[in-house]
RNA sequence: GGUGCGUUAGUUCAGUUGGUUAGAAUACGUGCCUGUCACGCACGGGGUCACGAGUUCGAGUCUCGUACGCACCGCCA
């Protein structure tokens, strides 16, 4: 038996006991002829004493072990002569009758403490020591205790769980795929799926009814804080629904998360329903941030042609948002207001600003526009005595919009008013069915070429496709997308339509997707789903800024793992074996 | 594909206008210390200033390039 507790678990009633505890050593602290020893496992911390008067030759090896050592012990639990209110196992301590080191250790690279001294490209390398603090083990069983949420819940409402294969055909649709060679049919290739769309789809025709996985999707694409090439989905689809159902059901999910594994109460509301262009026009985004107002007030009638400003006289948008209480803002302040905006990732030309004070209002366009037109620009803005109004403006409305929506997040930022312990929630539906891609020359799916045209938007896929909405929605949460969904295509003919529109011609539709719209011939249920991001939901509730710290074996900026060196190179004899060549290096 | 920032002790960082022997904290080692718990005190070891080239009498410091890291834009149906 190496161990009959752990280290987190005795407590003052245990006083008294013979105990074998095994862990790691945290830290020794040597007293003169005393010395405390902290041991370490996943459940806590338990101090051991060890005195050179009661037995010499022990405490001469208790100070010989050093940080990280496995050890094993024996002792009695005993009353602490100065408690420790801040340990949970404060009020006790071991005093070691036996000591065994069952493992030695290297002096660790960083500090193995909830703040650790390590940068993240050490801990990245020598993971399997940072999940050694608490803090990181936390994240992991934070996660955990959501994932048996969902099946909790999802279980209760008669969801199957049913895994779908890693291993799949390539599709041109979407984001790069990673694509793995077949041995046994040289020359071709599977992927590894972007999500698995199309079989829960499938499932859906073969009569599952209600489906979910918490399953693993790759994206070949350049990474962020919040994206990794292998990510988590929890992967949902429903059979006979409308939008309605779906977002009820998960509207309820969320609400049980929430409170479940985070212990915060979203109340009995539901959550607010926002249309894409009403998202896009209030907050120039489609995940708005509504943990605060600041929306966007348009200009143009305001600022467009009542002045000589020229910038704003060709303006396509020009938009302000109020900041409470800013107009003390400094000379200073305003310039990084303004560098900021214009800074190679934001993009705008400038920022115009305008102080309202009790001698009125104060601009740096003061001179190209009548007091009155700056006084009905504090109207129209809601702009009191001691707020600032920002205001930017271009010849591409999105873009402007964009630009203002970064500018709205960063003066909320300084606000104080995104508040990681506050969270709000809401749907934004009615997204367009395309967007126009300037690269590919064609229109694209927004959401995915499975998505449901809104069936009173079917007619004009074939007169006005650009203007076609889709029921599509996505669960937003604090300005971040936690979710998304729509009601799929279940009609062979229609599906067929969506792709001629997307510029497949009808054999290449087949090629691809023959599966797909094959299946639909053989009696589709009408259907629709969602998929969350794990990583991402898990990277909220526990206030993480990137999701790295909730995976156990993250990939860095470059999609390398550092700790088992990956990708890497690999020998000839496996290319060959796969009847592969590599090119030239260009 | 692009932009910005960074790379100095095991680690996290500081390093002035280009000027003598590159510092701090922490970690590590040794000693002292019988109630510590971020223990304390004293002493000590520890540096290819990422790499390469250039400017200069002289480069951690300036310039260019490369590599790597982080954040972001593009991309991510």
């Amino acid at each position: 038996m190496y161990r009959s507790k752990t280290c987190g678990q005795l407590r003052i009633g245990d006083v008294g006991q013979q105990v074998t505890l095994a862990g790691w050593v945290q830290r020794t602290r040597k007293m003169g002829g005393m010395t405390f020893v902290d041991l370490r496992d996943r459940y806590g911390i338990t101090q051991l004493v060890f005195n050179e008067e009661t037995n010499k030759a022990l405490c001469d090896e208790a100070n010989k072990l050093g940080r990280e050592f496995v050890i094993q012990i024996v002792g009695s639990v005993s009353e602490r002569y100065n408690k420790n209110p801040k340990m949970p196992t404060g009020d006790i301590e071991i005093i070691v009758s036996e000591l065994k080191v069952l493992n030695a250790s290297l002096t660790p690279p960083f500090t193995i403490e909830e703040n650790s001294d390590g940068g993240d490209e050490l801990r990245m390398k020598y993971r399997y020591l940072d999940l050694r603090r608490s803090n990181v083990r936390a994240n992991l069983e934070l996660r955990h205790k959501f994932c048996l949420a969902v099946r909790h819940f999802l279980d209760s409402k008669g969801f199957l769980e049913i895994e779908t294969p890693v291993l799949v055909g390539s599709t041109p649709e979407g984001a790069r795929d990673f694509i793995v060679p077949s041995r046994m049919n040289p020359g071709q290739f599977y992927a590894l799926p972007q999500s698995p769309q199309t079989l829960k789809q499938l499932l859906m025709v073969a009569g599952m009814d209600r489906y979910f996985q918490i399953v693993k999707c790759f994206r070949d694409e350049d990474l962020r804080a919040d994206r990794q090439p292998e990510f988590t989905q929890i992967d949902c689809e429903m059979s006979f629904v409308e939008q309605d159902d779906i977002i009820r059901t998960f509207e309820e999910m969320t609400k049980y998360l929430f409170k479940e594994v985070r212990g915060y109460d979203l109340g009995e509301q539901p959550f607010l329903r926002m249309p894409w262009i009403e998202a896009m026009t209030r907050f120039g985004s489609d995940k708005p941030d509504m943990r605060f107002g600041m929306e966007f007030v348009e200009l143009m009638d305001v600022l467009k042609g009542t002045g000589e400003f020229a910038v704003f006289n060709e303006a396509e948008y020009i938009g302000g948002i109020c900041a409470k209480g800013c107009a003390v803002y400094t000379r200073k302040q305003l310039d990084e207001l303004t560098n900021f905006v214009k800074s190679p990732q934001i993009g705008a030309k400038g920022l115009v600003y305008a102080r309202v004070t009790e001698e009125g209002v104060k601009s740096s366009v003061d001179k190209f526009y009548s007091p009155e037109v700056l006084s009905l620009l504090a109207e129209k803005t809601g702009a009191e005595v001691g707020d600032l109004i920002l205001i930017i403006s271009g010849p591409d409305a999105m873009k402007a919009r964009k630009q203002l929506c970064e500018l709205r997040l960063l003066m909320g930022e300084r606000l104080g008013l995104r508040d990681k312990n506050k969270f709000a929630l809401l749907w934004v539906v009615d997204f367009p069915m395309f967007e126009w891609s300037d690269e590919e020359q064609r229109l694209m799916a927004m959401h995915h070429p499975f998505t449901a045209p809104k069936p009173s938007d079917v007619p004009k896929l074939d007169t006005d496709p650009a203007s076609v909405l889709a029921d599509a929605y996505d669960m937003v949460c604090n300005g971040v997308e936690v979710g998304g969904g729509s009601i799929r295509i279940h009609d062979a003919v229609l599906q067929a339509k969506i792709f001629e529109v997307l510029g497949f011609t009808p054999e290449k539709a087949q090629e691809q997707f023959g599966f797909l719209m094959n299946a639909f011939k053989y009696g589709a249920p009408p259907h629709g789903g969602l998929a969350y991001g794990l990583d991402r939901f898990v990277s909220l509730f526990a206030g993480l800024d990137s999701i790295r710290d909730c995976i156990a074996f993250p990939k860095n900026n470059s999609g390398r793992d550092v700790m088992l060196d990956a990708p890497s190179a690999v020998d000839q004899a496996q290319l060959d074996e796969l009847q592969l060549a590599l090119a030239p290096k260009a």
